[in-house]
DNA sequence: TTGATTTCCATAAAATACCATGATACCCAT
DNA sequence: ATGGGTATCATGGTATTTTATGGAAATCAA
């Protein structure tokens, strides 16, 4: 039972912007979504308003789901929810994996991310990103860099010693 | 009942990338595989966004859902959790041992280690390693000349003192 | 009609399942 | 302690399925 989206893949966009799902990463959609049955393909809502970091993101059913009940327990007034439902909500659309396992992505996101001939997607657990190849590129290469330094190194993954979650919290707040 | 990964085992690689498993590995890995059962076989994750290290790393699924729960505890859209997320699933794979005791190491990850021909596996307790025999030889002969000063060892071997780990854990942080 | 979108079909390549074998380790009765 | 039988292991080869992807037909909108 596969339940977080795992690796990097590279696949074609053709010209009606049609771009198979990695295999994997629909199983993952196929286990997270409730409706879903042998006899019908999987859901998935793609988020398009933070593409400021460039990229597009898939959830699955029940991963977007975890996101929305977060939004619905802010005050329902607040301006701040009324920009997170701008972003999460607005900007975003539910679709449908075909039977090929592809899905369409529409012009207007492709352009948003300067999307044309390959798309990367990378697994990122509880969701998937969709990336231009080199700016994905780009991105990892920030990552490798920052952590070249072994202080750095070592201060991420300390994050992942349960004795420094709160000290984490904290500086993160700060 | 083997929760632990140990020792040291050397297997072919082929052309197609196959390697086995060795047998007391895949022992701890249906041990720690919730959804194994006598019917079908073990999954693991490969991890190879620490491959600054020249390896790959093996984890039962117990043992990632560890790491993986640390992660979705972070703050859900932090820097810190993308950059984990990048190096911890985007940089992995889960895959399934077959019917012979066998996994598939995608080309990308051996040029990765320079693996070709044959594979080592070392035991690191919770996970292990896949490694290129010589670089292991290398890093083993590192840990043994730092030990060979006995001032090193009885600070490594300290570690293990209940008293002193407080001491250390300061010592790292600062 | 025309342009755009969606459904259906076809195919090559890649990934996976299946089968076979020699070698080794293990068990058990004598 | 010995030896024969059995199960397991590592490994090679082959067959089948899945995947990614292109193109054509069908549906829809204006």
């Amino acid at each position: 039972m596969i339940k977080r989206f795992r690796g990097e893949w590279v696949n074609k966009v053709d010209g009606k912007g049609r771009v198979s799902i990695p295999a994997p990463f629909r199983r993952v959609l196929e286990h997270c979504d409730p409706d879903w049955n042998e006899n019908c393909y999987a859901s998935l809502v793609l988020v398009y308003g933070r593409t400021g970091n460039g990229c597009l993101e898939g959830y699955s059913i029940y991963s977007i789901q975890e996101v929305d009940n977060m939004i619905s327990a802010l005050p329902r007034y607040s301006k701040n929810r009324e920009i997170l439902e701008r972003l999460l909500n607005s900007n975003s659309l539910q679709i449908q994996v075909d039977e090929n396992g592809r899905i369409v992505l529409p012009s207007k996101l492709r352009e948003l991310i300067n999307l044309e001939g390959e798309a990367l997607f990378a697994g990122m657990g509880e969701k998937f990103q969709i990336w231009h190849p080199d700016a994905y590129e780009v991105s990892m290469q920030k990552i490798y860099e920052l952590i070249k330094n072994p202080k750095n190194e070592q201060d991420i993954f300390d994050l992942l010693d349960s004795k420094n979650i709160q000290k984490f919290t904290d500086k993160a707040d700060g």
